[in-house]
DNA sequence: CAGTGAGCGAGCTTCCGCTTGACTT
């Protein structure tokens, strides 16, 4: 049994969706057909313009397509547009910059004679079609819904063999979790502007952020930092200079804990006068394999780890390079596959091409025997899309190294890197770990020093590409070892004792705050770079120096909202979301059940807290300067356009002046303090 | 190529997820 959807447009009675209410072909002609251009008899929707080039390609003559650029239609911003008091049945409009797209899709419409919907084979996507269909008056052709996960020829052709109609529990799922997203934006937020200030914001996805940033925040505030200390000695052996590090005592099967200087002191001269024998001598070998090729979080960590580049920048130019360039005589070439993608799948056309390139370039021994398939999903991904990968795989970056910009060609130059690596030989390494026993003469004490040096034997993918580290997992670098044996005696150079305070968890900045969000299933490709800039633009969040600290306004704000809304502010409430959407994908489940066991107590906790919950006022931030009008003290404000230095005398006194030293609109960075 | 500029702003704000616009009075 389903429930009505949409009944926004007028004369839409007749559903052109179930089965049997296909209307044939239409024959009758419409009007304006201009007679120099054979009428098309077949049109293509998909959602981007290039997506629609790249189609163009393939299908060829009788084929138009068109892009959809996104939805076509959406709830209102200016009110809530659920009713909540009849099945919250949501109220669709074509917003103001839609309208000229859905009329130039309902002319080509008119004259063809089938409409496929080429749109994502996602949830979103399935909701694009369907509001297409509704929006665009369609009942006089027939409509085919095709889905295809990588634009290729094999692809795309199959899809067209088997078109289907649309998955109305599929679009179900969607419209739930876009009614349950602005019920809690809608409803939030508002209670914000009574309790706290104007303007302010709270959501599903950008409230949990928030919070992992506060948390954050208050586990390095309240860390207390200990000291400690390690010890290493300088041995020697055949004059070959190495550093082994103390474990600890022989005896004991436990490692060594030095908290104070003394300790170390008194054990560092306890080394000074021992004597040094290898015990073990372990040798192994260990293979390294490549990392799957990118999808949009890892490009994003990727790009600001190597190039600090933010996501939003990273986007932007990943966006030109699908798009496409004039390279060379090909004319305008996309250069990549999407950029907004969860997945690390591959075309195997494309990884063919991989295989040829690296046995070609590099030889046989680089090449795995089999292809290799990266088949590890993320939480929620929906694989709508393929990998991140270059659209041709012998397109090196040098080749293309004069039609680029420079932060285009250090974009894909990671790219193809990435994917060409993916499928390279893994690499290998020699491992050896060298105990050693140090006697002291004096209390007959043993001390256990370990060594380990590790040697690349055969580079494969890394000879081509490695992975970008956080600066906090920076493993100790571990060099060469003189070929040594057991009961080897060794030479002390000299003990090295070395302080060290423990230290707390590193704030987060973009990449780890992205890398952790996907790991939760909050949020998706589309919207990682935006969530970031939101928290700014709220001012819950400031940047420094690439790091993401919370102002005083974020405090508040997640404290109110964690106190009073627990059960939605979290990690978990997104995963039973998405358990409860697959439900309803499946058929097997009522979207107003799900939205109606959500929002019965939502409204309880509303009203509660709108009720408990005092005025909060929160301090302006001083400026650290008096109004040249007046001389009382410049405050911070937050206006539409960001922020603001004013008068804290207003509404007497109205002096405003920009805020110095931060550029308006323009996105400049600060890059990470590594480079 | 990066950076350039004026003026605006504090009472009508806000969600998440698709996608790139851009008519001139």
């Amino acid at each position: 049994m389903k429930q009505k959807l949409s009944s926004e447009i007028p004369n839409s009675s007749k559903s052109p969706l179930r089965k049997g209410k296909r209307r044939g072909i239409s024959t009758t002609l419409q009007k304006n057909q201009k007679p120099t251009i054979p009428k098309t008899k077949k049109l293509v929707i998909v959602e981007s313009p290039a997506k629609a080039r790249t189609l163009s390609k393939m299908l060829g003559r009788g084929y138009t397509i068109k892009a959809s650029v996104g939805h076509v239609r959406d709830l209102p911003k200016s009110k809530l547009g659920v009713n909540v008091e009849n099945y919250f049945e949501p109220h669709y409009i074509i917003p103001k910059e839609k309208k000229t797209i859905v009329r130039e899709l309902g002319k080509l419409a008119e004259t063809a004679t089938t409409v496929y919907l080429a749109t994502d084979p996602d949830r979103e996507g399935e909701a694009i079609s369907w509001h297409l269909v509704e929006a665009i008056h369609l009942d006089k052709v027939l409509i085919q819904r095709v889905v295809f996960h990588s634009i290729t020829e094999d692809a795309v052709k199959e899809a067209f063999l088997h078109p289907r109609e649309i998955d109305m529990y599929l679009v179900d799922a969607q419209q739930t979790r876009r009614i349950l997203d602005r019920l809690v934006g809608y409803k939030l937020s508002p209670l914000l502007w009574r309790k706290v200030a104007r303007r302010l914001s709270a959501g599903r996805v950008q409230s949990v952020a928030l919070r992992l940033i506060v948390e954050r925040e208050r586990i390095i505030q309240s860390f207390v930092s200990e000291e400690y200390w390690t010890i290493e000695a300088e041995l020697s052996k055949d004059s070959e200079l190495f550093k082994a590090k103390l474990i600890g005592l022989a005896t004991e099967r436990k490692k060594l804990s030095i908290s104070t200087q003394d300790k170390a002191e008194s054990i560092s001269q306890e080394l000074g006068n021992s004597t040094y024998i290898v015990s073990r001598v372990s040798e192994k070998e260990a293979h390294r394999q490549p990392t799957p090729p990118f999808i949009t979080s890892t490009l994003q960590q990727e790009a600001w780890r190597k190039l600090g580049f933010t996501a939003q920048r990273t986007m932007a130019i990943a966006q030109q390079l699908y798009e496409g360039l004039s390279v060379g005589d090909e004319g305008t070439t996309g250069l990549i596959t999407y950029m907004r993608t969860d997945s690390t799948q591959v075309a195997e056309t494309a990884v063919r091409d991989a295989r040829d390139y690296i046995r070609e370039k590099f030889g046989g021994e680089f090449l795995p025997h089999s292809p290799r398939h990266f088949t590890k999903k993320a939480a929620m991904a929906q694989e709508a899309h393929e990998a991140i990968r270059p659209t041709k795989m012998s397109r090196e970056p040098s080749q293309i190294l004069p039609y680029l910009t420079k932060d285009q060609v250090k974009l894909y130059d990671l790219i193809w890197k990435r994917m060409i690596a993916s499928q390279m030989a893994a690499a290998i390494f020699h491992n050896t770990t060298v105990d050693i026993e140090a006697a002291t003469p004096v209390n007959e004490r043993t001390y256990l020093l370990r060594a380990t040096g590790i040697v690349l034997k055969f580079s494969g993918f890394l000879a081509l590409y490695q992975e970008g580290r956080e600066e906090e997992e920076s493993e100790e670098e571990k060099g060469t070892l003189p070929p040594l044996k057991e009961k080897d005696r060794l030479a002390l150079k000299r003990v090295i004792p070395l302080q060290h305070f423990t230290q707390p968890p590193p704030r987060y900045n973009e990449a780890s705050l992205i890398k952790m969000l996907e790991e939760k299933g909050i949020g998706r490709p589309s919207t990682y770079a935006p969530i970031i800039s939101t928290l700014q633009q709220r001012g819950y969040v400031q940047r420094k120096e690439g790091r993401l600290h919370p102002l005083e306004i974020g405090l508040v704000v997640n404290d109110l909202l964690v106190k009073h809304f627990n059960d939605i502010v979290n990690v978990e409430f997104t995963a039973q979301m998405e358990e409860r959407l697959d439900q309803i994908a499946r058929g097997d489940m009522e979207r107003v059940k799900v939205i109606q066991d959500f929002y019965t107590p939502f409204k309880d906790t509303l009203d509660k807290a709108e009720g408990e919950i005092e005025k909060v006022i929160v301090p302006d931030q001083f400026a650290g300067e008096d109004c040249s009008l007046c001389g009382r003290p410049m405050v911070i404000k937050r206006g539409r356009y960001g922020q603001f230095i004013a008068c804290s005398g207003y509404p007497e006194c109205k002096n405003t002046k920009p805020l110095p030293g931060k550029p308006r609109r323009k996105w400049k960075q600060s890059t990470p303090s590594s480079l």
